[in-house]
DNA sequence: CATGCAGTTCAAAACGACTTGAACTATAGG
DNA sequence: CCTATAGTTCAAGTCGTTTTGAACTGCATG
């Protein structure tokens, strides 16, 4: 956690603590990020990537967001494998080091579609398995099944409600999130 | 939490444990309502409501779904200002009675857009700041600065397309759920 | 105005999600 | 092969949220 120490000039500005306004901006994203699903720190290792605009090492994120050894490991692995961040190997280093894709939606998308998509299809599941245990219930009235396949509805129209919400977060979203890609630095 | 006992013929059926299927059911929606942001118990409450399609009191709810007498008032409480659940005045008997309204949806809506809209602005205004911050400090190079400016867009983009989703799903789903309204009993 | 039941409140307990940190594995250099 | 550093894993701890349950309020009745 400590004893960490850089005779690294070469990223020179990734050596001194964050200003004011880079952590604000960076808890912006995390709290936006958290918002969407994901874990805060997600959101903060990627917006320091993202404003520092330089590859850091693990060891070097850990410092600038006073997270953990293993917490980095995590987060970056999740953040990898959404394809947010790049690993990077350093030319003159030992280690990797680590730089921000720019299209942060890519990670929104991802997970919606692994995670939130499944679940309502495991929530649309249950409900087939009531109805049909319903059914199979003489004693049970006609209307209770009514209701059943009513709220089979609710599951389907979740995962209409997502889907479009996907699509027009791509088309709409995605051109804007575009301008990521390059600034006039 | 015990030392309940209903002298009640009213309602039968609120008096047997239930079933299978409808505890099914019941954990179904809790779970679907889960993943809009709210609390499970939330959901299995209405979904309760909605497939006894009987009125209930706070004690036979508390009873069916193992809550505790306080919860169960919070819960309730919660529902009746969203408007998805009704307080209804039984004539032979002393306490309230509750009832689910049809309109689920109704609910997603109110409170996206009471507490999900602020979360947003919040974000916003922390960017700005962040950005005021920065451009006030010359020692911050100006591709920073359009990098803050990027991420305000990430804000916007939020913003935008909750108001997209709360759109469509008023139309579309919103349709679909007036379904609830009637059933063939 | 005492009693009993319905309903509310809120401090504390239970719970779950996230993070930590120490032990471990992998890798590069001497 | 040994050592040092980077990176991973996971049991245990922390922290925020939800639930409980006991005390309390309100109201109707005898």
């Amino acid at each position: 956690m400590k004893g960490y120490l850089w005779t690294r000039a070469q990223a020179p500005e990734a050596a001194k603590p964050a200003a004011d306004w880079e952590a604000i901006a960076i808890d912006a994203v995390g709290n936006t990020i958290e918002f969407w699903g994901f874990k805060r720190n997600q959101g903060r290792v990627w917006a320091l990537l993202y404003l520092r605009d330089v590859a850091l090492t693990a060891a070097e994120i850990e410092r600038e967001l006073g997270l953990s050894k293993g917490g980095v490991s995590m987060l970056l692995r999740d953040l990898e494998r959404w394809g947010v961040v790049l690993r990077v190997r350093s030319p003159h280093d030992a280690s990797w080091r680590y730089k921000a894709e720019t299209d942060l939606l890519k990670m929104a998308r991802r997970v919606i579609e692994e995670r939130e998509f499944s679940f309502i299809a495991r929530v649309r599941a249950d409900l087939e398995e009531a109805r049909r245990l319903a059914e199979s219930d003489p004693s049970v009235a006609k209307s209770k099944v009514a209701r059943l396949e009513k709220m089979e509805l609710l599951a389907d129209a979740t995962e209409k409600a997502l889907r479009l919400f996907l699509k027009t977060s791509k088309l709409d979203v995605g051109t804007m999130f575009g301008v990521f890609g390059s600034d006039g630095d």
